[in-house]
This record gives C-alpha cells, sequence and structure tokens, in this order.
DNA sequence: GGGTAAAAATTGTATATACAATAATTGTTG
DNA sequence: CAACAATTATTGTATATACAATTTTTACCC
C-alpha cells in the first residue's frame, strides 16, 4: 500500500521528506512483524540480533562494547540484554582474565538452539520481503547506504 | 558507508536478508539524528510526528483514534503522548459533546509557534538526506511501498 | 426499554531506550 | 611509582513502547 494512504497524509513538502517518513514507517512495520514472529520463542528482536552476533563470532569469544558496535540499533544496552540473555541461559558471561574491565559474551548450546529454531522459520518470514524483485532489493539496498552517506 | 562496516558483517544470506537489517538500521540512523535535531525544542520525535498531524488537519479537530491511525508508529499510545503534548501547552484536548466516548485534540498557538521554529531549521536536516539525488529518492520511495505490499 | 455488544479512551505493568553518572581496572607519563 | 587519564562496564532515572485489562459511553436488537 501506498504510504499516502497507511498513514493518511496526501502529500509531502518533498520527495525528501517523504524518504525520512517512508523509512521510518517502513522499519517500523518490519520491526512489528519481526517481533511477532520472535515471540513465540521468548526473546525480542534486540536480543535476536545480539544471538546472532554472537553466533557469527562464535566459538570465539566477544566482549560487550564489540557487541554494541554490531547493533543495529546502537543506542541499546548491550549490559541489560545481555543479563536478560542470560538469565534465558542463552549466553555466557565471563570475566576475561587478561583485562578485568572487561565481560567477554558467548552464546550457548541452548542459544544455538533457539536460533536453529528460528532458522527454519526465517524463510517463511523473508518471503514476506518478496513483493520486491531481487534487483529491486540490490538497488534498495544500494540507495539506502548512499543516503547514509 | 556500507552497511557491512557500519554493523560490521560481511556478508548476509541473500539480498532479501539485507535489506531487513538495511531499513532497520537506516531507521535507527534516521531516528537519531532526528531526535537530536528536535531535543532543543523540548519534544521527541513521535511528539513532533503528533504536532504535524495535527497542524495538518487544523482547524479541524480531530480525535485520538484517529491521531493513532495517522501515527508513523500505531503502537506508541496516543492518549499519553498528547498528555504529555498538553503539560507542555502544544495541544488543547476536550470531549467530544455530540459523543462523550471521544476525545477531540488540536494544536494550540503555542504548538504552531514550536512547529514554526522547527520549519526554520528544516531544510538542513533535510540536506542531509541529500546524499542520494531526486530520482533515486522517488525510486526508493516506490520500492519501499512496494516492499510493504 | 433492558441487556448485550461495540467504540473510544485510559490505566496498569513489564520491558526497553536515552543518556548521564558512577565504578573498576588498566595505561601513561612526569 | 604516584597521579591522572582512558577504557570498559554497570547503574540510575526519566521516558517510551507493547499489550492486556478496565472504564465510559453509545449503538443495536429482541
Amino acid at each position: 500500500m501506498s504510504l499516502e494512504q497507511d498513514i493518511k497524509q496526501e502529500k509531502f513538502e518533498s520527495e525528501f521528506h517523504k524518504v525520512a517518513v517512508n523509512v521510518l514507517f517502513t522499519s517500523s512495520w518490519l520491526s512489528n512483524t519481526n517481533a511477532v514472529r520472535l515471540k513465540p520463542h521468548g526473546i525480542t528482536p534486540e536480543q535476536y540480533n545480539v544471538l546472532r552476533i554472537l553466533r557469527g563470532s562464535h566459538p570465539k569469544l566477544i566482549m560487550l562494547a564489540e557487541v554494541t558496535c554490531r547493533m543495529i540499533d546502537k543506542s541499546s544496552n548491550a549490559t541489560r540484554l545481555v543479563e536478560k540473555l542470560r538469565q534465558k541461559g542463552l549466553v555466557k558471561r565471563e570475566t576475561c582474565v587478561n583485562n578485568r574491565r572487561q565481560v567477554d559474551i558467548s552464546i550457548t548450546a541452548k542459544g544455538h538452539d533457539v536460533l536453529s529454531r528460528i532458522d527454519k522459520e526465517s524463510e517463511s518470514w523473508v518471503a514476506t520481503l518478496k513483493n520486491i524483485s531481487k534487483s529491486e532489493a540490490l538497488e534498495l539496498n544500494r540507495i539506502l547506504d548512499k543516503l547514509r552517506g
């Protein structure tokens, strides 16, 4: 559906204003669908993001600051996100012996399990993005990267 | 900068997975720049969104439910957002006389003032989106609309 | 017209985010 | 090596979001 209908706004001051609203709105839409599919697995989108970062670096441990700088939303609080995941037994935290300031995080077997189960459903979620063609996806990625400068 | 560098991820499972991450990441980036420019004016991006909706319908009053369905993020709580704006004197709330279930909202003169002041700075904010050309902006809007189906 | 359903908004509660302040540890330098 | 600066993480606090439960008012229907 057109953005104009979605938020009932007839026109925008410029194509660039519309870009701003469109990116924000599409992101909100996408976050919602993502939250809904993750909910049965007991994790939020940001927790999922952290788990994937940890799986990506596995078996290498990675410190909290490194988790933060790989996160989609840099302003979420990695300490608290990781603590939530630890309470669920999905990640392990250990103080680094060489540098006791830092805390090394890793994904547990249970964390891997949860991700595997989500993986199996991922294709159908990604399918909801296939209203556009692959070449449009490429073009979209190119323009978004350029937008951020 | 490329998304890969921004979140330090070398590759994505597919162009469509990358679209999902790219939209979310770009939105987070945009929200942040927006929050920063609005902060000196004492309002948050969602409050700004509500004020603009009210200015758009002015002088016609509009009820809370209507505000919600025009919002970028439908899940934010219009009651509380409007209450915040009311406390700052930027909007007026009044129970509708014909239908006492509904609450009609309107923007105040002070609300208009705040928006005017923000308007004056908006061009420089929108300029940060002009890394892309106008035709790329059009294409971006077209693809995002199509993406949402 | 009385009972039930629907519409509209508010409230409650748990969780998440923004951002500043603090604490703990290590690095640096005179 | 002592003092100070930098790094890394945690905590505090106000605000915002998600979502369910509740309240108030109106509409419907037998």
